[in-house]
DNA sequence: TTTAGCTCAATTTTT
DNA sequence: TTGAGCTAAA
């Protein structure tokens, strides 16, 4: 997703000097900076949750440039999201250029950083000749991925009862994250699932090559296997990234693990200059191929590596962190390592046990309103972090009552939803005619009566041919001669022939926002939407108005990345340029990554989504056997299963800086049956001197009504001294009224600013603080209000 | 070809 | 309970 936060802004920049005397050196303590400077052979850095790892791997960056001067462009660091990548982007540009103009400087080009995905697929781009593809390829998601698996069973007549697409799916992805080829894939005698996945995989890459196509599995293994057969690639590629980085160690794959391999390990001609950074206490997605082993082998991989600890949290009480530790010890998967931190001990945590979900709701919603109001905080503070995704649904219903705004982050990505999906597949299929999953999925959308039959009649068209033949060709073949088809059909298929042709023709000379509007004038999308006239039908139409500024977005930031040269010369190239660069973007993004916008607002996420974020006050709900620990009710949970979901616990309590609020429920509707449910285990696992119990419950056998009227506060809190608001209301953040444009402000973590615009008042005002590089961000006053200089 | 009703399945989802 | 995806009728 585009950033909308960190888009240049174009404007003049009114800062003159940033953080302290900007020495990437200060401010790190001593294990960090111990990391900083191991800069020669593997190095291990263990970060626990909120120890300043990002801190100190963008120092680690810096150093290896100004002091060690190595050339920017010989650094590779790899993560996980594009959330991630972005904020090392900018994090290292700030600490660059301060350090600029405090005299330092001169170095050249940029480091290589981003995700896994999009360091690969630039990779693969560059080496397009090497690769079986013959022009740029697109990226296939999920969903893309399970129609082509459909089409390919369907072909090899596979019995789609028998055995299910998506089963299919899992199993060539889970191939996929192991770096496993369907040529080495072994499948026992009597394994006739095993064997069928083999036969669907085979047919399936080949099918992705026609469609000039890749998933995001291949994108990784596909680059792993280039390096690894071409030896003047790989040499290439190791002499260009001479210092490696990777965040988020413990969720790599196998496949990512044998591609760091090919371009580190001496072994292979590598220079073993690899810094791993990782939590094995965070792995939360061995079900998506992670192997945590990756990290727990390390050392055995890299002889001689160092190892670096970082266990001081910056982020959360002494008994959040306590309580946390506590959770965490039980698992003996793991390496040695103990949170501390130096900050309050906080109040203790609460515990809630309540008759029901629709209970849970209320009382986590009345809390956020009493701590809205009594402790000065404002919803943003506040996030609520479930199992499932389904669990949101109580949640909202409470809080849209109350009108509190409130955002859920992930669930359905925006890039999923049927009409965005439909207008990329058209913008997709513009770019690579060959990509028949976009191609089958737009001809009759919206609807223009080429329906199964026809398909199936040029299917069976297709098969029938020599020689590999795509739809498109097909297409064109049957819009000429209605003897394929009928009359009727074949002129039908022609005008859909010429309308792609058409926008084809005009893609070069336009403007994303305007292509966009060329693709809704000419299929008439967004009238047929309306001929709907449904409220599902105004929502789509809503997305495609949001879609409409995104691509403008998308362009100014396109331009604003420029040179003044550049902006004249050759205007007909960039336009070109636009569509594939959108393209590449989209495929690679999440709905996290646009998280930041709505800053005042109580934010829903799963337990997983919440990896990697920090909220002032947390409330962990759903806390019950069976739902979280997850268990599936047919099979036996295995310790490595509760293993990852007590990580998962650890990652959720160890988001939350000042409180945290756990709660399970009695009975709980699930699928539509009334369920009796026992409290988490994990409640057992912290010891009781950090947790005050609430017990509603019992209410449940008598009268359940009188739930509704509960807080968590309607028991008193015991006194448990020591801890003090993290933000004292100051002078500053409760008067109102005043003006702050143009005031300064020092933050800790992006340095000088100053205030350029203000809205709201009182609690809720936001001030819009303008950073070196110009670089927006906005905060709540409250927040920055002990800031000001 | 479209659409109304039925069946079936159902965690988590960085890219 | 919800929704997605598919068969049977219009």
């Amino acid at each position: 997703m585009i950033d909308f936060e960190s888009a240049p802004s174009g404007m003049a920049r009114t800062t003159k000097k940033a953080v302290g005397d900007g020495s990437y050196l200060r401010g790190l303590n001593d294990r960090q900076r111990e990391a900083v400077l191991a800069t020669e052979g593997p190095l291990i850095v263990l970060a626990g949750a909120g120890s300043g790892k990002t801190k100190m791997l963008t120092s680690r960056i810096c150093h290896l440039i100004e002091a060690q001067g190595v050339p920017a462009h010989r650094i590779l660091a790899m993560t996980f999201t594009n959330k991630a990548a972005g904020e090392m982007r900018e994090r290292v540009a700030r600490m660059l250029a301060e350090s600029a103009r405090q005299g330092g400087g001169g170095y050249l080009g940029n480091p290589e950083l981003g995700t896994f995905h999009s360091v690969c697929v630039r990779l693969l781009r560059r080496e397009l000749g090497r690769t079986p593809f013959t022009k740029p390829f697109v990226i296939y998601d999920d969903s893309d991925q399970l129609s082509l698996i459909k089409r390919v069973q369907e072909r090899l007549s596979i019995d789609d009862k028998a055995f299910s697409p998506k089963g299919i799916q899992a199993a060539i992805n889970r191939a996929k994250c192991d770096a496993i080829s369907p040529e080495e894939m072994e499948s026992a005698p009597h394994d006739i699932f095993g064997r069928q996945v083999k036969r669907v995989y085979d047919q399936y890459q080949k099918d992705l090559v026609v469609n000039n196509a890749l998933d995001f599995g291949e994108i990784i293994c596909m680059t792993y296997r280039l390096l690894r057969d071409c030896e003047d690639v790989r040499e290439t590629y190791q002499d260009r990234f001479r210092y490696i980085h990777v965040d988020e160690y413990q969720d790599t794959n196998r496949a990512q693990y044998l591609l760091l391999s090919m371009l580190a390990k001496k072994q292979f001609g590598g220079h073993e200059n690899i810094c791993v950074v990782g939590d094995e206490d965070q792995s939360i997605y061995k079900w998506r191929g992670a192997d945590i082993r990756n990290i727990l082998d390390f050392e055995s991989d890299y002889p001689g590596a160092q190892v670096v600890k970082l266990e001081q949290n910056y982020r959360s009480t002494k008994t959040i962190i306590a309580a946390a530790g506590h959770v965490i010890k039980n698992n003996l998967t793991r390496k040695d390592k103990t949170l501390w931190t130096e900050n309050e001990d906080g109040l203790p945590i609460v515990h809630a046990q309540l008759p029901d979900e629709r209970a849970e709701a209320e009382l986590v919603v009345s809390e956020i309103k009493r701590q809205g109001s009594h402790e000065g905080r404002g919803y943003g503070d506040f996030a609520i972090f479930y199992r499932t995704n389904a669990q949101s649904r109580q949640f909202e219903d409470v809080l849209r009552r109350e009108k509190i705004p409130y955002q859920v982050v992930g669930g359905l990505r925006f890039y999923d939803r049927k009409e965005i999906k439909d207008i990329l597949s058209y913008l997709k299929v513009i770019l690579n005619p060959t990509d028949s999953v976009n191609l089958r999925r737009i001809i009759n959308v919206p609807a223009r009566a080429i329906g199964k039959t026809t398909i199936e009649k040029l299917d069976e068209v297709m098969m029938a041919s020599q020689g590999p033949i795509t739809f498109w060709e097909i297409l064109e073949r049957a819009a000429l001669d209605p003897s394929m088809t009928s009359a009727g059909t074949a002129r039908k298929i022609g005008a859909f022939v010429q309308l792609i042709r058409k926008i084809t023709e005009e893609q070069p000379k336009l403007l994303l926002s305007e292509l966009y509007h060329l693709i809704l004038d000419e299929t008439g999308y967004v009238r047929e939407l309306r001929k709907e006239g449904t409220e599902e039908a105004e929502a789509r139409i809503e997305n495609l108005e949001e879609l409409d500024t995104i691509f403008q977005e998308f362009e100014e930031d396109q331009f604003n990345q420029l040179s003044e040269e550049e902006r004249k010369a050759q205007p007909e190239e960039r336009k070109r340029a636009l569509l594939p660069a959108f393209i590449e973007q989209s495929s690679l993004v999440s709905d996290l990554d646009s998280m930041e916008g709505q800053a005042s607002s109580v934010k829903m996420m799963t337990l997983h989504s919440s990896k990697g974020l920090e909220f002032p006050v947390v409330f962990l709900v759903g806390m019950e056997e069976g739902l979280f620990p997850s268990v599936r009710a047919w099979e036996e949970a295995s310790e490595e299963d509760i293993e990852e979901e007590r990580r998962l616990c650890y990652v959720g309590m160890t988001r939350a800086r000042e409180r945290l609020f756990l709660s399970n429920v009695v009975v709980r509707r699930i699928w539509g049956n009334v369920n009796y449910q026992e409290p988490s285990r994990f409640f057992v696992e912290i010891p009781g001197r950090f947790l005050e119990m609430r017990d509603f419950a019992p209410q449940v056998f008598g009268g359940a009504s009188a739930s509704t009227q509960r807080s968590f506060s309607s028991i008193p809190a015991p006194k448990t001294g020591g801890w003090s608001p993290a933000r004292p209301a100051t002078p500053a953040a409760t008067g109102a009224g005043n003006d702050v444009i143009g005031r300064r402000i020092h933050h800790p973590e992006y340095g000088e600013g100053s205030i350029v615009l203000a809205e709201g008042s009182a609690d809720d005002r936001k001030v819009t603080v303008e950073f070196a590089g110009k670089q927006r961000r906005k905060f709540l006053f409250r927040y920055v209000a002990s800031y000001l200089s």
